[in-house]
DNA sequence: AGAGTTTATTGACATCATGTCACATCGTCA
DNA sequence: TGACGATGTGACATGATGTCAATAAACTCT
């Protein structure tokens, strides 16, 4: 009938390192064991797989439920993917904050939050690039991801006014600049990232460093805190 | 039973400013004519709706000649996106090539390169986005748009280095810059003129070249050649 | 535990796009 | 005119999507 373990196959499916644990701990009703294990189908096809091949139907044959069950649970594929950006958002927003909202000095601060938003997104490289790849194939995702695209800006805008107020960040337009220094950041992770082999997350960091210290606060910072590595 | 011209159709297609004339001016065969059709009725398509909507029953419902006949002229979406990334890719190589062949004040060379991408990207901005929307749908386009990608690597590639020996870049690791640099030019413009309404043009150009000339050769080229705005 | 209720799951269906194929039609040249 | 190659067409097979009424399973409450 079903295989006895709803949750691992057993044909070629390589899991992800980035899988959910049913939500509350005791209270685990079949509809979450369901939910959650459409939604680490999707994680572990998502890892190896490009997003264009991730139909309804292998989803939920890798789940071990009927394919129809899929729609009580998302409205689609897209709806799915929604639910992937969020918990990938989080975790960037939290890698990203030091520039964004930290005290000391920026040019540090930039350097740690570019190192963390690389060594996040090299790990989960392949599902960004998922995300990018479904907005561009249904309407209303698409609005997502502009709008997480956006969140960045706006943060970003905050930051180099504040910093251009006082002195540290030459007076030029900020608003396309960091409009493109976010496309740059998006874009050049996606693509370094986003398919197996991935690259090397070091010289990506640097040379986003590069680009982001030399724009905004001048090449002469360059060699400053060029130490902290990608750390753990 | 079909209409008189078969080129303009009577309802709502708005005609996209790049459309072809068929071949050779005399030697019309009916073959042709139809290529150009189908190629001129996916154009108009693109200059106003997103390539995930362009069915290829779309496409020759705007023709007036049946579905199937596609198949005759293109073997799928994929490949008619070919033919017009073939089209955009011998305007944009021609705009971007100051600085990367050119020889003078490599500062103005490169504003001029970027003015050059800007201009062109702007006019063509939502064929440019449609073609990076089909990379994503298609294993084989998927190629064809990274080889895209990466002959402006290996162009820029040669030209940092090149600099970097005459001591007027900085001397780092050139080839991650110039991969993240591309994908910054790319990805700015998809989002800044892939779809209607379009940003305007001076801005973005501004900002790139920021981002360009402060990683290359320092921000104390900024001022310099300001001037050659985007022209005819 | 067992009846009754709610919830999850299923299989069949309608729709739509794709790509193919045998056949029909057109036009050109002998 | 007639025959042949080049064009175009309609019908078909496939495979994905999303819906729905019917069924099965899970949960609740006594």
């Amino acid at each position: 009938m079903m295989s006895i373990n709803s949750d691992s196959m057993l044909d070629h499916a390589p899991s992800s390192p980035l899988r959910l644990r049913p939500q509350a701990a005791l209270k685990i009703d079949k509809s979450e064991r369901t939910r959650v294990a459409i939604l680490n189908a999707a994680l572990d096809f998502i890892w190896s797989r490009p997003f264009r091949d991730m139909t309804v139907r292998s989803l939920m044959t890798a789940t071990g439920v009927g394919r129809s069950a899929f729609y009580q649970y998302f409205t689609d594929r897209h709806d799915l993917m929604q639910t992937m950006l969020r918990i990938v958002q989080k975790e960037i927003f939290e890698g990203v904050s030091p520039w964004l909202v930290g005290v000391g000095d920026p040019v540090v601060l930039l350097h740690q939050t570019l190192g963390g938003l690389v060594r996040i997104c090299y790990e989960r490289g392949p599902f960004i690039r998922a995300i990018s790849d479904a907005s561009r194939t249904d309407k209303r995702f698409e609005e997502d991801w502009r709008q997480f695209l956006e969140g960045f800006d706006e943060a970003g805008f905050a930051r180099i006014e504040a910093d251009q107020r006082q002195g540290l960040i030459p007076d030029f337009d900020a608003r396309p600049v960091v409009f493109a220094l976010n496309r740059l950041n998006a874009y050049t992770i996606i693509e370094a990232f986003g398919q197996h082999p991935r690259r090397e997350p070091e010289p990506v960091w640097e040379a986003l460093a590069r680009i982001w210290v030399s724009t905004l606060y001048g090449a002469e910072w360059l060699g400053k805190e060029s130490s902290s590595l990608i750390r753990k």
